[in-house]
Order: C-alpha cells, then structure tokens, then sequence
RNA sequence: GCGGGAAUAGCUCAGUUGGUAGAGCACAACCUUGCCAAGGUUGGGGUCGCGGGUUCGAGUCCCGUUUCCCGCUCCA
C-alpha cells in the first residue's frame, strides 16, 4: 500500500515556515528552481556537513575538493555528455515518437506539410529539427561565438576526475583512496517537477573510490553498505529505503554496475533515486586521457607498475536528501484531550534547523529578562529561538512544526531556585534541569 | 516538448447571470490566563500570476504568456 502523500502539505509548510520558497517567486517563479529559507538552510548545512564529516573528515583515505562549475567544453567530449546530445531531434505531433532529424525514413524536410512521420505515416505532424542537449550553455568571455562556448557542469564528478592526479601527488595517497565534494550541477530537465526532487539546479555530494582493477567489486560492495548506513543515521525510517540494481538497459554509458539508494516519499513517489553507487571502471580516466593526451596512470611504486585506476563513485543528492529528511519526519498526531492535532517535524537533532527553544511562561516576574539572557546563552552553543508571544502551548506547537526537538521553558519557580524545564519534541515529557547546566545537557543529547 | 487541469491576502479557500474583493486560520499590538495551538479589544495585509482584447464597466468572457499539478515523452 502506498504511503500518504505529504508532499502538498510539506510545501505549504516549507514556505510558511521558511525552509524553502520558490525560485523568483514575485516575477511569477523560475521554472523549476527553488531558494532555501533561514530554517532551510540550517537543515542543507548540518547535512552536508555531516556527509562531509563521515566521508572526509573522519578518514584518512579521503581528500575534499571543490572544482568549479565552468571547465573546458572537451571535459564534456570526454565524458560522453556532447555526443549524445548533439543530434538535432523531432516528434510526432500525431504518435508522439521521436526521431534523430537525420533519420534517413523520414521523407522530406522535418517541419514541413510533406514531410512524413516514419512510425504513423501521417504527413505534416513532423516537428522542426530541435536541439535536445540538456547541459547549460553558455560563453567564457564577453564574444559570444563557437569557440567561445562552455557549460555548466552537469555533475561534478567530471572536476574530480580531471584533478585525480594533482589530489592524488599533493597528497601522497596510495590507491586505494578517494576524492569527495558538493556542488552545484545544472541540467535542463525535459520533466522537472516534484518540488526539489527533480530541478534544474541542484546539488550534488560526491565521492569518487580510486581502486586497482580487479578489486573494484569489492570496493563497490563496500560502499553500498556505507553509504546506505549513512542514511540510516540520518533518523530515516530503514523501510522506507532500499536498493534497486540497475538492469543492463538502465546501466549508463559508463557503468560497469550501479546500484540506487531509493528512499520511498509516498504517493506517486514510492520508491525514488536518492543517491547512486556506479562502478565506473576505468571509463572517465581513460577517456581523458584520450582527450586530453595526458597521462592518468597510478604508479604502484612497491609492485614497480602502472595503471588506470577504476573507480567506484557515490553520488547523493542534497536536496533529495533534504526532501527525504523532511518527508520521512513529517507527521500529524492526535494530542490527548484535543481535537486539532499537532503537526511535528520529528527530525534528527542533529540536523534540526533549530535546536532549542526558549520561552518565559508568562509576561512578568523577571522571567522574559532570565530567559532572554539564557537564550542569549544557549546560541553560544547552538542555534536557538526565543519566543515571549501567545500561550505556552502555542508556542511549542510552533517549534513542532519545525523539528526544534527542545524547548526549555523559565517558570515562577526558576527565579526561586535557578531550574528550568525542558521539553522534549517528541515524547511531550518534560524534566527539571539547573539552567546553568541546560547547554551542555542539550548538546550532549543533539550529539548522542 | 505534447495533452488536460489550476493560478484570488502568509496559508486553505469563497466570490452568484460581468458592476471597482470576502471568510477561517496565520501575523502584529495591548489586556487576560498561565505548561501543551480555540479568551477579549484593536490593527496591518490582496487590485484578483503577467500582458493584451471585448465591454460604459472584468476576479468573473476571449487570446497570448508564465508558473504549478496530472498524464505522455525524455532522463548520458
């Protein structure tokens, strides 16, 4: 049975609470681009820099790299990107087929009332030769002519790839080893949609696995595992995760085996792309050393011999995962002797936008000016919200909402003895903590 | 890109046979209560996605366009 779709929901939500607007929005929106808001943000940047911390920083066999965007258009010779794309296309207005323009069954000239469609054979339902490439184009420099022409990179492996050497010599690796990194990617998507599971501009993190050939399925093994454990750590429930193992239709160009992490989002997207582990063999080295007429061999000093190494890459998507950890966490719940529910963001502490609340329980006896300045206190820590306004209980519904797992609340009796309440997001319980020991009571749980 | 649907306040929507926009929630201020969103008073905020057209007059009809949703196509 397929899950609830939550998705409309957790738009609204998004933009109401500042996670994620749309893209130039009081223009009439951009197609299929989207802006992360301040708490959206926060949520993007404690999960990268947890992929971060588990693929680079906690391993001494990986190094970080940040390539640009723009590189030289025979990188995409290289990799395979131009060729294929390329070839001028046309469709059917009747069957709907598609054919390359050059397609020597179609008789006539594409686009014109004699010109006939070689699937249905009707006559002038061919459309004009158009162009189906879909990297960015644009030009480096202020002349707009063929030789100046560049793209934006449709993934960022490619700036790995053609650093694999510099990496590898600064740092004195030895293979096996990786190279890791997030960026920006650009791809003029044919079918865009689903909020920010399929955009134009998206961000990707990714590691590539330099191995000796011949231990390459090895390595692939092993990083299935990895990187499915990783999302797991991230609070997602693991049934709705799973892999699915491309069958030799699906294998891309360059693959020599590739599984997905697919996390299901419910409704009409069960079961979804989040993040790809590809054996890419020695495809993307050889092929640039072709192009480029450069050298990408490793030299095993002890075995006295060179190679092209292969390579075993992840690739995850971080807005996927963003949308993920949103979905996977958003839930609505009865409360006890209420008719509206609440709405709860039940995200990992570690990756919650906000970490604490806090709030005085009414207007008067001191208790705004203490808890102002242990709010004041606590964002030494971590980030916090202080919020005075409306009842208690709206104010941690209000938190809720947007995955704050604490909130930490100054009473009548904190200005007799020092102590204050903190509630927790998920169980409504609440304990009596010093409020001098609350920060570090806090992070201790965010990091548990 | 093709076909269908939608587009009115921050959100969810209403708006009668065309006559210059409403509700609930949310938000702000003050009062009150004081531990899980529903008290009181007051207040801010839309020119109806955008651009044309028809009309004395258009949110309300027509055309174009943009964006979103569904299906098809595509996805190195």
């Amino acid at each position: 049975m397929p899950r609830p779709d939550v998705l409309e929901k957790l738009v609204s939500l998004c933009k109401r609470r500042g996670f994620i607007f749309q893209s130039s929005e009081i223009y009439g929106g951009a197609g299929s681009v989207w802006d992360y808001g301040p708490l959206g943000v926060e949520l993007k940047k404690n999960l990268k820099d947890r992929w971060w911390h588990a693929m680079v920083r906690a391993r001494d066999d990986i190094e970080g790299l940040d390539a640009a965007i723009l590189m030289h258009p025979r990188v995409w010779e290289a990799s395979g990107h131009v060729a294929g794309f390329t070839d001028p296309l046309v469709d059917c207005r009747n069957c709907k087929k598609r054919f390359r323009a050059d397609d020597p069954k179609i008789k006539g000239v594409p686009g014109t009332p004699e010109a006939q469609c070689p699937a249905c054979g009707m006559k002038g339902t061919l459309s004009e030769a158009r162009m189906f490439n879909l990297m960015f184009k644009t030009f480096i420099g202020p002349v707009e002519d063929s030789a100046s022409v560049a793209y934006l990179r449709p993934e960022t492996a490619q700036g790995i790839y053609v650093n694999f050497l510099n990496v590898q010599q600064s740092t004195r690796q030895k293979v096996p080893f990786g190279i890791a990194q997030i960026g920006k990617a650009f791809r003029n998507e044919i079918t865009p949609g689903n909020f920010v599971f399929r955009t134009r501009e998206f961000e990707q993190m990714e590691m590539q696995f330099f191995v000796e050939p011949g231990t390459d399925m090895h390595w692939f093994e092993y990083w299935k595992e990895q990187r499915m454990n990783w999302h797991k750590s991230l609070g997602i429930d693991p049934a709705r995760l799973l892999f699915h193992q491309h069958t030799k239709e699906e294998l891309a160009h360059y693959a020599r085996a590739a599984f997905d992490i697919q996390f299901d989002f419910g409704g009409t997207l069960e079961f979804q792309e989040i993040e790809g582990v590809h054996n890419r063999g020695d495809f993307d080295l050889s092929r640039h050393q072709e192009y480029s007429g450069k050298k990408l061999e490793y030299f095993d000093q002890p075995n006295n011999r060179r190679y092209v190494p292969f390579v075993v890459e992840t690739s995850v998507g971080a807005d996927r995962t963003a949308l993920a950890v949103l979905v996977n966490s958003y839930r609505e719940e009865a409360v006890a002797g209420e008719s509206e529910g609440r709405t709860v963001l039940g995200i990992l502490p570690a990756l919650a936008p906000i970490k604490a609340g806090v709030f005085p329980l009414v207007k008067k006896d001191g208790m705004p000016e203490f808890a102002e300045k242990l709010a004041a206190e606590l964002r030494r820590h971590f980030p916090v919200f202080y919020d005075e306004s409306g009842a208690i209980g709206r104010r941690y519904r209000r938190q809720d909402e947007v995955g704050t797992p604490y909130c930490i609340t100054v009473d009548g009796q904190t200005m007799e003895d020092g102590t204050v309440t903190v509630r927790d997001r998920d169980t409504l319980q609440q304990e009596r903590v010093a409020a001098d020991h609350a920060a570090a009571i806090i992070e201790s749980r965010i990091a548990g």
